[in-house]
DNA sequence: CAGGGGGACT
DNA sequence: AGTCCCC
């Protein structure tokens, strides 16, 4: 009971000739504008204004308002507000709201079947299969039917036999509801395709927009495919493929339909080349697959041009502080971190990047009674910045655009971190002779076993809190397992004694009492925030336009954004203030005791080393 | 400055 | 770690 057109494929071509029995009934439910809905629920006032979410220069989308006045999705705000110098902007970087709306709307859809495949944060696959049975007892169609209408009319039953034409209206009217559910619980509303795979329902959910959703039956499966035209419009060929094809002569769907196996197999292999040509069918046969939580966790920052290192310092730590509050409300624990950067290139532009990994012991995020504080940010930046130097030689001159930082796996189930806690704490006892690892062992242990109860929990969200520095003793053990990346990362920092200060918070000064040579490091620093950032001058730094006019301003290192500059915390102004200082005037700071006893051990020299700061 | 994500496969 | 795909 295939169609006709499923059959056109070559004889070799076996897959093809597998008929599709239509068996399953699938939804994809996707959400109007999205981040422009957002905004509108979360402020109805912009509800009849044209409305604009941007992201840098880019305005990513738009809601139908402005739609209707002429601005389209993905254009430059420039041009966007050439066209439309009424449209009302609103920045749409962080993303925080819009994963929220995103959750809640998957968790509606998660209430029908547990069969919820997540695309991007907008889009929702759902099989319905299980759950059809519930809904046949409706001969209406809810919403529209693809194609002709003479054409479909034609077919009042089931002309296929299978039961499909039943379940896919039974499908119209789950669509339905779910669209109602979704849109009571969240205000947001949506569009939907239902059709027997991923692949159609997809295609065929933005027929009618917006807020409407579309049924495909079977025998309109050619026509809706001819009528798609080229290749790229065909989920899963993206532009490489696309540009693969052309150059066999294949462009449009039909050629695709019509071509030869063993052509595609030239450039594809036979797996590859197969499921192009049931594409180009509509024939797809992958299955929903539950999502479930995230499998990575990565915040990015774009910019024009970063130049040194200072800067990228102030962006990864930026990021790292928003990343650490996104990983508290996954509440799971991170086993390996990832470090980007896209460098300058006129000819790839964007796109691609370079990435680094390392593995993070779970201890970083479980040790210590008071939580995760900023000691483990500054471990986590020292990690950070030794793979940022695998990837940019900063004694040359070098030129970013892009900088990011993620952490992407996870300690999942209990035997696991059981297993992986055991793993570390016996390394420590083998390599260091710590009276403390019983106590250490049986923290991870607990902490790791029970990671998503509420005390871990509690544990987890201290990470951003503000709380107190651990004794440089645990320290030494806390992170003893994970000594040879320290030695390599912590370069940055010896050669610059003075930045450590800067990273001490002033609430955590008491802790260091009688310890001199600490003292001294956190004196310098607090030296340089009495000097560089009084009260003027943070107003004048944080206003482009009065500072311009003003002779006390603060005038900031080349590549330094003054916007994000003042936007910074005041150690990380001072540090780069400070590095900057110390380009002009390279001065000997004197040596202190740092937090890590290891490093001293391993510093070289006073000195500050002008060219890291560059 | 296409942005700010994410997933699967190799 | 890189490539390709998706939104």
């Amino acid at each position: 009971n295939r169609t006709r057109e499923e059959s056109h494929g070559e004889q070799e071509d076996e897959w093809a000739l597998i008929p599709d029995h239509h068996q399953r009934t699938i939804l994809h439910v996707d959400v109007d504008c999205f981040y422009a809905q957002v905004e509108m629920v979360r402020d109805p006032g912009l509800r009849d204004k044209p409305l604009g979410i941007k992201q840098k220069n880019l305005m990513v989308t738009c809601n139908y308002v402005a739609r209707s006045l002429g601005v389209k999705k993905s254009m430059w705000l420039k041009d966007a507000l050439e066209i439309l110098p009424s449209l009302v902007l609103v920045d749409g970087s962080d993303l925080t709201h819009y994963r929220q709306f995103s959750s809640e709307i998957s968790a509606v859809a998660q209430t029908f079947t547990p069969h919820v495949e997540r695309l991007g944060l907008d889009e929702n696959f759902i099989d319905v299969t299980d759950i059809i049975g519930d809904y046949l007892n409706n001969s209406e169609i809810e919403g529209h039917v693809f194609g002709d209408k003479d054409d479909n009319q034609v077919h009042h039953s089931d002309p296929c036999g299978c039961g499909c034409y039943t379940r896919l209206v039974a499908g119209t009217h789950i669509a339905k509801e779910l669209r109602q559910q979704i849109y009571e619980t969240t205000g947001i509303t949506c569009c939907a395709g239902v059709a027997h795979n991923k692949l159609l329902a997809k295609l065929v959910s933005g027929y009618h927009k917006p807020n409407q959703q579309t049924v495909l039956f079977p025998w309109q499966v050619h026509e809706m495919m001819k009528s798609l035209n080229l290749t790229r419009s065909i989920p899963g060929i993206g532009s490489v493929t696309y540009k693969a094809l052309e150059d066999l002569g294949i462009s449009t769907v039909q050629q695709l339909q019509n071509s030869v196996l063993k052509l595609l197999m030239t450039k594809f292999d036979q797996e590859t080349s197969q499921k192009l040509k049931d594409l180009s069918f509509g024939i797809d046969k992958t299955p929903v697959r539950k999502s479930g939580r995230p499998q990575s966790i990565g915040l990015e920052d774009a910019f024009r041009k970063i130049t040194c290192i200072t800067a990228v310092r102030v962006k990864y730590y930026t990021l790292l502080e928003r990343l650490l509050k996104l990983l508290a409300d996954d509440g799971r624990i991170p086993a390996s971190l990832k470090v980007s950067v896209r460098k300058f290139d006129r000819v790839k532009r964007f796109g691609h990047r370079e990435t680094k990994q390392v593995p993070v012991s779970s201890s970083v995020f479980t040790m210590g009674v008071k939580g995760v504080n900023e000691d483990t940010k500054s471990y986590l930046m020292n990690m950070i910045m030794g793979l940022f130097h695998k990837m940019v030689d900063t004694k040359k001159d070098f030129h970013l655009t892009l900088v990011g930082v993620g952490f992407n796996k996870f300690i999942e189930r209990a035997q696991d971190a059981q297993a992986i806690s055991n793993f570390f704490s016996k390394r420590t006892r083998q390599q260091t002779d710590d009276q403390n690892s019983e106590c250490k062992d049986s923290n991870v242990t607990k902490r790791t076993k029970f990671h998503h109860s509420p005390t871990n929990r509690k544990v987890l969200e201290s990470f951003t809190a503000e709380s107190s520095m651990v004794s440089s003793e645990e320290n030494s053990s806390r992170f003893s397992s994970d000594e040879d990346c320290i030695e390599e990362n912590f370069k940055d920092i010896y050669e610059n004694p003075a930045l450590l200060g800067t990273h001490i918070n002033l609430e955590e000064l008491d802790n260091y009492k009688g310890d001199k040579e600490v003292e001294e490091v956190i004196e310098n620093a607090s030296e340089t925030r009495k000097e560089l950032i009084s009260p003027e001058i943070k107003m004048c730094v944080s206003d482009d336009r009065s500072c311009s006019e003003k002779s006390a301003c603060i005038r900031l290192p080349n590549g330094i954004d003054r916007e994000v500059f003042s936007a910074l915390p005041g150690e990380l102004q001072q540090e780069i203030l400070l590095a900057s200082e110390n380009k002009q005037n390279p001065k000997v700071v004197k040596q202190g005791k740092v937090l890590k006893p290891k490093q001293t051990n391993h510093r070289k020299s006073n000195s500050v080393n002008s060219k890291t700061i560059k």
